[in-house]
DNA sequence: TAGGCCATCTGGTCCT
DNA sequence: AGGACCAGATGGCCTA
């Protein structure tokens, strides 16, 4: 397509800094078995794709406060009772803590997912290697770009 | 081996 | 009150 050959010329490769378009060779691995699972902080072995999964209803709500003292309020301390306004504190328990973490996976699985539908919408022409995040957002915003410019001078 | 990229955890803040 | 969002820290993997 000229449209996609016009937009993957060595010109638009210069805007697309830290993207190496010097080897142009057919694009093998556009999921890298990293994709699929990873390891957790601690080195463990984690399936990504049991993500969607994850239930966290099972979590009470009791569970997930630790009360910092008696008269406060659940789950919230205060910092700098001094002059100012306190300000306040949430304290969470292993349980609510957890929870997060599974909630902040999942956020940032839908984040990859959609990071992988814009790479497949960026033409990528007999690119070696997957892009990186970093590298897919420039050069969407080079393609948007450019697509732009071609409906307005026509 | 250094640097880039990424997954995950975590605590703070915003929003409903 | 609690989930969503964000950014910093950390550690693993990969490549030049």
């Amino acid at each position: 397509m000229d449209v996609q050959r016009s937009f993957l010329s060595p010109a638009m490769f210069d805007l697309v800094g830290d993207v190496d378009f010097v080897e142009m060779v057919p694009n093998k691995s556009v999921l890298a078995p990293k994709e699929t699972h990873s390891t957790d902080c601690n080195g463990r072995y984690q399936d990504l794709t049991s993500i969607h999964a994850l239930d966290i209803s099972t979590a009470r709500s009791d569970d997930f406060y630790a009360l910092s003292s008696p008269a406060a309020s659940p789950g919230l301390t205060v910092n700098g009772s001094g002059n100012g306004k306190a300000k306040r504190k949430r304290v969470i328990s292993t349980v609510q803590r957890r929870a997060a973490n599974v909630r902040e996976r999942k956020r940032m699985f839908s984040l990859n997912e959609a990071f992988e539908r814009l790479r497949g919408k960026v033409p990528t022409f007999a690119y070696e290697k997957r892009l990186s995040r970093i590298e897919t957002l420039r050069l969407a915003i080079i393609y948007i770009a450019f697509m732009t410019d071609i409906l307005e001078n026509n």
